[in-house]
DNA sequence: AAAGAATTACGAAGATTTTCGTTGACAATA
DNA sequence: TATTGTCAACGAAAATCTTCGTAATTCTTT
């Protein structure tokens, strides 16, 4: 028996982070439910998924209840802190840490509307607030 | 002669855009300017970062000088372009294309100063007044 | 118990990324 | 001109990612 519970520092790949939205959304789940929804968007096969979660089991970044026959998965880290991970890792490596940078660029991609500028005021207010 | 042109769609990987931002800051560069570059940060071959630019060239993602002995790289898109690709991949993949969340996210991994906010008000102020 | 359905385990192929060693061309210089 | 240094080209190995097919296992229903 040899149970190795990494401590997950490692960025999800791309197919990781699919998968991982599903759970966080969804909650612990079966390689079938993550399948199915994941079909909703592409075409991917069942053991497509199940490899990939068994994958992900190795290296620590989702755990699995093997209880039920069909074996239940579920993220590790919530789904804030990889977020948080992936925003600065980005805000490293592209934007040499400078999030105003960021911004800039996230939002020149693409129509704003005026409620999203909002959104984000009334965010770097609240930040604002709890920062000091 | 087989000329490929690629159109460069292509999102550059981890060590792709790190030989990016090098072209980026310091403009044309020659493969011994480049590996320089990336030497201070890290230990890296230059073989390693010829053969990388080579494969840009392939790409389409940066175009050649081969005047010169030593053959001049310059990335070709301007660094907006694509970073603002990069923050729209995020922005999207993790973020389902809410600014205020990446933000959020972004924020939160780190300390802020009130400076780096004023700055986010003022850009925001900018990009809204342009925006209308 | 036998057959069928659902599920996991295993292995492997193909693609991509990352990294260099080696070779040969070319150039500077002794 | 012979030697030494610089560079591009090429190929290839190792690592990782993505995708499945096939086999084995376990459960359910005849």
């Amino acid at each position: 028996m040899t149970q190795s519970t990494q401590p997950h520092h490692t960025k999800p790949t791309a197919s990781e982070l699919e998968i991982l939205r599903v759970l966080w959304t969804r909650g612990p789940s079966t390689v079938r439910e993550v399948h199915e929804a994941l079909s909703v968007g592409k075409s991917i096969g069942y053991t497509t998924v199940l490899k990939l979660l068994q994958i992900m089991t190795e290296k620590g970044t989702v755990r699995r209840d093997e209880n039920q026959r069909a074996h239940v998965y579920e993220a590790c880290e919530p789904a804030e802190k990889t977020k948080r991970a992936l925003a600065g890792d980005v805000l490293q490596r592209v934007f040499e840490g400078s999030a105003s940078q960021l911004m800039l660029h996230a939002l020149a991609g693409r129509p704003t509307s005026r409620e999203e500028i909002k959104e984000l005021r009334r965010m770097l207010d609240e930040h604002e607030r709890r920062m000091r």
